[in-house]
DNA sequence: TATGAATGAGAATTCATTCAT
DNA sequence: GATGAATGAATTCTCATTCAT
């Protein structure tokens, strides 16, 4: 609409100084990046992040927030992609490690996020808050038809996430790494088995 | 036996110090507690924490290593109470959340020990990797008793230390809490009736 | 030619500094000149010198190898200029005592050369012992054509170097100061005299 | 006279510390060498330093005059056994030369003496002035008796001391040291057949 | 707009000096 | 007297932020 060519390029400059910055953290880690890693790796100076951004926190919690998004898409159509309970877990613990594996510097910001310390916690709550929501949401759905057994949704969740991340995170630490499907179906498993509505038999879950 | 006045009153200061920087830690983060902010929260000159500890970085490693040793024992305890695997999840489950309560400052310091970025991480690990340990021999034990259903032990371990630390995360930040009781038995069921050996029906297991 | 604008500016800036660096070493001793003594003096604010410069380290050891360059250059000339090697002699005594009375800084520093303790000989040594090496050569060319008695040239040199610089430490430490020439002749006569070739009558020495 | 038992004391350790500094200073060069060093090679506790000296400087100061005190009864009993300028000289070049060999603490403490920076200067100089001091008086005599060349005493007094002290200085860098004698003479006959009154022939110089 | 030089607040560490025991 | 723990000023170095070009 308004969108003047200006804009145009501010977004697309604003767009390329997070790309660099999700790489540097992903690298040297939130707190040792540098104004200037930034600005390297984006090619430009170091006044020039000044130009888009207000400061280093707001470089960095843009590159997070704005990060986030693409992955809350990625895990909404996980999750909207149907099927039993069962198969949506799946779905979604397949896309979750695929896409850590694929983009680690996302996968370590994704990490840093769950870090519970500090004032930085604030800012990164939002988006961590908004991935347990769209969980919950699943868990709710399933919930309904009698796919999930009597608990609180959010706790689902959150250990729902939790067990994706650190076996997403101890996958990232092996040399020899165990094929994909081998973990997404132990945490597909892991989660269901117990959170599974009652079954007269485990073989069904096959 | 052996001991001088003078060492005890060394260790009583280095004890001091490091419950100093175990609170600070656990306010501000690892990485942006200062030296002066620790000699602040024991009440102490920034030149005296030298006399105790080398460095900033010896103050922190320590004052994780011992916290961790604490801890270590705590959890050996638990799992050595024996009893089916399920109780044994229970001993370990109620035991960390209930220590997590009391001890939120280490909490925050065990929850830093994830944070898989840097050289930090290196430090850290070991601390982490006993843990880890410690709940792969208890994961062994019951698989030899066939109470575990077939998985490696050691993404069973990590899957159940992820599940416990981020309910009690969860617990830390909630107003009204919920009873530890229940807290308890969610964990050790999600965990149980994922791992445990095939039942016959789910009501077994009340 | 290939010296861009920047370049120039940077080498501007760090021999600003390093005269800065040059004129404080003089006032207050090598160790203890600061980085905040430095940055005063050159008028900037402390970080810059950090922009220019490893360390506090890097900028005294720059100071010193540089102006020891143009020292050499002035020695090597003296010498070169060629003559009886008395005639050499008093030319590099002038030279030196010249230079010492015009660059104050630089011979305070020079002075500090000879201090022989700690690891901050090994750098300084480097520079000494290239003066001395230079001496070193006048002494052997002499020594060849028959004008100087038998001794050991590296001997002689110290001797030499070191007549020198005592004396022009001497002078700056007086108030009403001696003519140049004097000292000059006294110091010509001093080593000549002493190591010259057998003379038949001392008269010969005008 | 009105020496209790507790000046005896006294007096006893504050020598202990001098030495324990004079080593130290030694060791590590006088501005490396710390209150805590000092009391260590003393064998005793830091705060007992203040018990004895005002201040770490002034430990320092003392200790530098007091083993100049030695020194200078040493050079003075060089001069006062008489004889020809020539075997005077002698005399000297081999008391200093050796009681550098043999006290190389004493040696490094009194090149740190010649060390013209800063205010330590100023301290320092007292001490350097009375050895130079000493020789002008060897000089004078030696003028009144017309053994010496006409040039001012002081001048040459302190080409004298710093030959001496520049070649005492090399020796102590020289890994295969050349006898003493080789040097003394060396030195001797520097000195002299430039200061000594004019000469038939230098073959009597032998 | 873009730059990157300059700034200076802040962090770790050392050590002379004091003082309670 | 003797001790050595405690102090905090001083020092080096880093880096977020500003601003003249």
């Amino acid at each position: 609409m308004a969108t003047t060519k200006g804009e145009i390029v501010e977004q697309f400059r604003c767009q390329a100084i997070r790309e660099a910055a999700m790489r540097v953290v992903s690298r040297k880690g939130y707190d040792h990046v540098t104004v200037q890693d930034i600005a390297d790796e984006a090619g430009i100076a170091k006044g020039t992040v000044y130009l888009y951004f207000r400061s280093r926190e707001d470089v960095l919690e843009k590159t997070m927030s704005i990060s986030f998004e693409e992955f809350h898409i990625l895990i909404r159509d996980a999750i909207g992609r149907g099927g039993t309970f069962r198969e949506c877990v799946e779905q979604v613990v397949k896309a979750q490690l695929h896409y850590f594996e694929q983009q680690q510097e996302f996968f370590r910001l994704y990490l840093a996020m769950a870090e519970p310390l500090g004032e930085r916690r604030l800012r990164k709550h939002a988006s961590y808050r908004t991935h347990i929501a769209q969980l919950v949401t699943m868990v709710e759905a399933a919930a309904e038809k009698g796919e999930v057994r009597d608990a609180p949704a959010e706790r689902i969740a959150i250990a729902l996430a939790s067990v994706i991340r650190d076996i997403g995170l101890q996958r990232m630490t092996e040399k020899n790494k165990r094929p994909l499907e081998a973990d997404v179906a132990f945490v597909r498993d892991f989660i269901c088995r117990g959170i599974a509505a009652p079954l007269v038999t485990p073989e069904e879950n096959v």
